[in-house]
RNA sequence: GCCGCAGUAGUCUAGCCCGGUCUAGGAUGAGGGCCUGUCGAGCCCUUGACCCGGGUUCAAAUCCCGGCUGCGGCGCCA
């Protein structure tokens, strides 16, 4: 055992008790006949005191920062003291030393690049920031799955290496599975959508991956999918589950990790029923009425929904019914409307979140939409055949997560969100 | 991939426009010293750097060209 206690939990009424506490050194303060060691764990940071004439102040003299110890001490509760508390080392063992100079300032004093920050990605991940970051992420995606639950969705696992591309479009990675060639998602979309058919509500929060060029503060090589598709539901119904589910989200961050967001000095966007919704063709007259150069079917690029985001003043907001043609070939039109169709982004700012819509559940509807795709039916017969035994209407959503943790954490780039980011250049750390 | 900006000690930054005064300044870290309540502890001493290659010039961290790397915007992408 190497701790009696986290160093959250020592508390003021536990005075001259003896006990052990564990973590990496986050500062020393010497002041030669004493010293000051600021001592963190995963509950937070605590004070003990070294003073001279004991073990652990023989011992203090091969400290380092951001060395692993072990300190045998006394609680003693003291006023001057950070939390009131503090523990009186008795003996400090030192479990794993770290070398100095470190490549990396963990106690924030000196702020570092975020190039620097990746390279030297654990220390990073140790400063307050990034401790912050992880544990609102951890709490959201608790809170995401708690509300679905609640919704009677069921969480699933679909295949991450497959044979064919889902979408088209997108660039895949490639991998030699047993001599054939495969390639890893880029997206549950194909599985979710049969699963639909067998258990109804499902969602999944799982690693999809592009090989593409796309080189910004948004984009990632390997991100995490929240994925969740329902039965027996339209857009509309998914939009509900979206919006209810990111309320909750943003509530239960408001209430458990409100220390974290201070951490962060970031306040959350106000997020309140109903999210404003408005449709691609208004969005389209909007930015034209602002005299941007853009015409129906055009996508609405970045600088396209900063200009909307502007003029809406909402920091989320959906965009629904896009042209059918600029979307996926197993999104479903409008009945009354083929041009368009039943389809969704969540949008922060200027940020695509999610993107979501009704399915086209009819096999003969899927099979000419892939055509018009330029795709062959042949290559999704895997997926096509089960469209033959009873498969409901549906619909669904992906959300990516470390885009969504962005809204939640302040933070401006998801390579700061995700722990060891992959992108065109980095695959180590 | 395109455009813009940048690259100075382990980390962060000043200097660059207006070449010499730079023996490259500061912070932080590290080594040493003083200090019994620090809380970004303080004070003194020491330590360590101009991305690579070429060019202009009496002289280049500074100007020019090429490369590499990074950051931002865009593109690609959902």
């Amino acid at each position: 055992m190497y701790r009696t206690n986290f160093i959250a939990d020592i508390t003021p009424e536990m005075e001259q008790k003896e006990i052990v506490v564990a973590g990496w050194i986050h500062n020393i303060r010497d002041l030669g006949a004493k010293k000051f060691i600021l001592l963190r764990d995963a509950t937070g940071i605590g004070q003990v005191i070294i003073e001279r004439n004991t073990k652990a102040f023989e011992a203090s003299n091969d400290l380092s920062l951001e060395s692993a110890v072990q300190i045998r001490g006394i609680v003693k509760s003291d006023k001057r003291a950070p939390r009131g508390v503090e523990v009186h080392a008795e003996d400090i063992v030192v479990l794993s030393k770290a070398k100095s100079p470190l490549p990396l300032d963990v106690y924030g004093k000196v702020k570092a690049d975020i190039d620097t920050r990746l390279r030297e990605r654990l220390l990073d991940l140790r400063r307050e920031e990034m401790q912050a970051v992880i544990r609102i992420e951890s709490e959201a995606v608790r809170s995401f799955r708690e509300n679905l639950y609640k919704n009677r969705f069921v969480e699933i696992f679909t295949p991450k290496i497959i044979a064919t591309a889902t979408e088209g479009g997108a660039q895949l990675f490639p991998v030699i599975y047993f001599g054939k060639e495969a390639f890893l998602a880029q997206s549950p979309q194909l599985y979710k959508e049969l699963l639909a058919g067998a258990v109804e509500r499902v969602f999944e929060i799982g690693p999809a991956w592009r090989a593409e060029d796309s080189d910004t503060p948004y984009h990632l090589s390997e991100f995490i999918s929240a994925d969740i598709e329902m039965a027996f539901a339209d857009y509309n119904d998914v939009m509900g589950i979206v919006e209810d589910t990111i309320i909750t989200m943003a509530n239960k961050l408001k209430e458990k990790c409100s220390a974290e967001l201070e951490t962060l000095n970031y306040r959350l966007p106000d997020i309140s029923k109903p999210i404003k919704r408005i449709t691609y063709t208004e969005a389209i007259e909007t930015l034209q009425s602002l005299g941007v150069k853009i015409k129906f079917g055009d996508d609405l690029a970045t600088p396209e929904l900063r200009t909307l985001n502007e003029h809406l003043k909402t920091d989320l907001y959906f965009v629904i019914d896009w042209p059918a043609e600029a979307r996926p070939f197993y999104t479903k039109r409008k009945d009354n409307k083929p041009e368009i169709s039943e389809s969704f982004d969540l949008i922060f700012r200027w940020l695509e979140l999610a993107s979501g819509s009704s399915r086209n559940f009819r096999r003969e509807v899927l099979e000419n939409e892939l055509r018009v795709r330029g795709l062959n039916t042949y290559n999704f017969e895997y997926f096509l055949k089960w469209f033959d035994y009873g498969m409901p209407p549906h619909a669904g959503v992906g959300i990516g997560l470390q885009r969504l943790m962005l809204m939640f954490t302040g933070l401006q780039n998801v390579k700061e969100i995700s722990l060891f980011p992959r992108d065109k250049k980095r695959l180590v750390p």
